[in-house]
DNA sequence: TATGGTCCTTCCCATGATGGGAAGGTCAAG
DNA sequence: CTTGACCTTCCCATCATGGGAAGGACCATA
C-alpha cells in the first residue's frame, strides 16, 4: 500500500512516516518504480506501535528504543521497564510545575475582583519586587508550550 | 546599564532581551554612540514582570497582553483576571492529559516484572492492535514535550 | 600606548515534533 | 488524452531558548 494508506491505517500522518524514515525511526520502504514507499501490514503496525508510544508521551528518541526492544526477542523487560518508569518521572516533576502554577495563578485570582476597575493583584504580583511569595515557589522552572498541538491543526483547532 | 546588568538584575537572559525586543514584546531601548543597549531600572522592572509571568507559564503573545494592561492606568482588572482564567484552563487541561498518561503507564509497568526475561505487558499493549484500552483514553492527545528546558543548558543538565 | 580580557553587536543555526505549501511526477478511471 | 487524486522532494514556520562565530567597544594594567 502507498503512504496514505499506511497514514489512514496506523494513525500516523504520511508526514510523520515520511520524517520518521528521514530521522532513522523506521527503516527505508520498499519504492515502486516511480518512487512511491510501499508498506505492509508490518509496517503499519510497527507504525501504530509508535503512535501508541507518542501517544503516551515518549520522545521520538525513547520510542527508538521501545521499538528496538520490541524487535529483540531476547530483550530483558527491565530495559522496557527502566525506560517507562523514567519517563513517568519525568511526566510527574512537570505534573508538579504545572500544578505548582496553577496554584500561585489560583490565588491570585481569586484575590482580584475581575471588575471594570483597574486594581489587579495579579498584576500587583507580577510586578513585585521580591519573588513571588505565593505556594508556588518557582522550584522546578521549565517554560511549557501549551499550544504543542498534535494532529489536526485546522479542523481540531 | 549595560544589556549584561540588565539580564543579571532581570532574570532574564541577555539573548532573550534582545529577543523580546526583535519581536515587539518591548520597546527598543537607547542606544550609546557605539550602539549599545542602554537599560534603566524602569526597564529592568519591566523585565522582571515578564519573567514572572513567563515563570508562571504565560506564553509571549500573554506576556504582551499583560505588560499592555499592566502600564496601562486605565485598565480593567476583569480583562486580567480573563486572561489568568484562560491560562489556568490551559494548565488544568493540560494537566489532565498528563495524568492520564502516567496512569495508564504505571498501570503497565506495574504489570512488567522488569527482569532478565523477554515477556513484557508493557510492549504488548503498545504492540496491541486494539485502543490502548486502559483508564487514560487518550481524550486530550497533544504532545508533550517534556525537556523544554528554560535556563541553563550546560550547567543545569 | 599596546595588549588583553570582557563586554557588546549582529547574524545564522539548532532544538522537537509537527504542519503548510509549492513545484512537479504518477497513476487510474473516464 | 485529460482530470483529479495521489505521490515525491524541498523549504519554511512554529515556540522560546541557547550556541557560537566574527567583529567592534571599552577598560585596566603593564
Amino acid at each position: 500500500m502507498n503512504i496514505g494508506q499506511a497514514a489512514e491505517r496506523s494513525g500516523v500522518s504520511a508526514k510523520m512516516i515520511r520524517y520518521y524514515e528521514s530521522i532513522g525511526l523506521i527503516p527505508k520502504t520498499v519504492r515502486t518504480e516511480a518512487g512511491y514507499r510501499v508498506y505492509s501490514e508490518t509496517d503499519v503496525h510497527t507504525l501504530r506501535f509508535i503512535r501508541r508510544a507518542r501517544d503516551l508521551g515518549f520522545s521520538v528518541e525513547q520510542i527508538g528504543e521501545l521499538v528496538s526492544l520490541w524487535q529483540d526477542r531476547s530483550r530483558a523487560s527491565t530495559d522496557v521497564k527502566h525506560i517507562a518508569l523514567g519517563h513517568i518521572e519525568a511526566l510527574e516533576r512537570k505534573i508538579t510545575e504545572l500544578r505548582s502554577m496553577t496554584e500561585t495563578l489560583k490565588h491570585l485570582a481569586q484575590h482580584c475582583h475581575g471588575d471594570g476597575r483597574p486594581e489587579c493583584p495579579i498584576l500587583d504580583e507580577l510586578a513585585s519586587e521580591d519573588d513571588l511569595h505565593n505556594c508556588a515557589k518557582r522550584e522546578t522552572k521549565f517554560g511549557l508550550p501549551l499550544t504543542p498541538q498534535r494532529g489536526r491543526t485546522k479542523s481540531g483547532a
